[in-house]
DNA sequence: TTTCTCATGTAACGCGTTACATGATTAC
DNA sequence: GTAATCATGTAACGCGTTACATGAGAAA
């Protein structure tokens, strides 16, 4: 999936400005995106292009101009249409279980290492997105809101998961050695 | 992560063709690359010239050469040094979440079809996986067999967890109309 | 007769990444 | 004085994807 469909998702809220955009999505944990210049800009081009979008500009004195984006009719349905569509599988690129394979080159102490290090990051993560549930309004209770609260706890339950197999792999590996 | 590390990674058990590793790789659930031809080729030449792999033709009667390609000392370095450097957090795209941001534009029947549609795609790759696991020698109880199973029961629970959370997302979707 | 396996490769494209580039204002 | 924020964009590169191309043998 490109990008461009979450910049139609975001813009369905409201106009926003490429600058917004970028933010926006750089900030977002589950729009995966880098929400680089590049990722943003280009797109947006295609999807005026498209008629997918208006673009107004904003004169600002001692700024550049902004240029406010707003989704037209056809890019509600372009939208609709592709929420309506099949979501495919989750992708799920995981370099350690890559690792994993081949870590009989490893000594048994590296190996533990490695995990440990792993460990350490995905507890990050793991709190990263438990603080962002508390501050994203977890007593909103519209669907809006629990829709919010279900794509968090999606994630908080990934990390979870991640770090009670992670528990369970150095019990195996003990018991192995 | 490049595929290259992949590929050195299968050529430290042994010496093989591109043809051999673009199969291997297309197979594996865990390497998650499509195992195409350009992706199999321009790495191996790259990996040639930077003096990884040796390459050693094998002519065939009645049949394209094959080249065979074995990992030398400087590659089994590069391979151990990857496997010791810390491995990124798992990188997962999940579509299914950025549609559910704006779900609102959708009707409840819509997004329970949707939500339908996907749990069903999700119970296809477990059963994939638990199949996998199967075959895959589950009473190999060597080192090398113990990780094996570790990897597959990752994905497992992954997917176990991901239907667990549709569950759980449904009964709040309901409770919400 | 059509498809699959073996075996190699090329071409074109899509999408994402980092880094480069400008330039004023504000906060530390 | 250094960095961050606002605001736009370009250039070059990395890596992955599908499709194209050849050509023989074996199996359905």
């Amino acid at each position: 999936m490109s990008i461009q469909y979450a910049i139609l998702g975001l813009l369905s809220e409201g106009p926003l400005s490429g600058y917004d955009l970028k933010k926006i999505i750089s900030e977002s944990e589950t729009l995966y995106w880098s929400g680089n210049n590049n990722q943003i800009y280009r797109p947006l081009v295609k999807l005026f292009e498209e008629g997918l979008v208006t673009k107004q500009v904003e004169r600002q004195e001692d700024l550049p101009d902004r240029k406010i984006y707003q989704i037209t009719a056809a890019g509600e349905e372009a939208l609709k249409a592709w929420l309506l569509s099949t979501p495919p599988a989750p992708d799920l690129k995981h370099e350690l279980l890559i690792r994993l394979m081949w870590a009989d080159h490893l000594e048994p102490d590296e190996l533990a290492d490695l995990i440990d290090r792993y460990e350490a990051d995905i507890q990050t993560y793991l709190l990263m997105h438990q603080e962002k549930q508390k501050r994203d309004g977890a007593q909103d209770t519209s669907r809006r809101g629990t829709l919010s609260r279900l794509i968090h706890e999606n994630w908080i339950g990934f990390y979870r998961h991640e770090l009670d197999w992670i528990k369970h792999l150095r019990e195996e590996l003990n018991s192995h050695s």
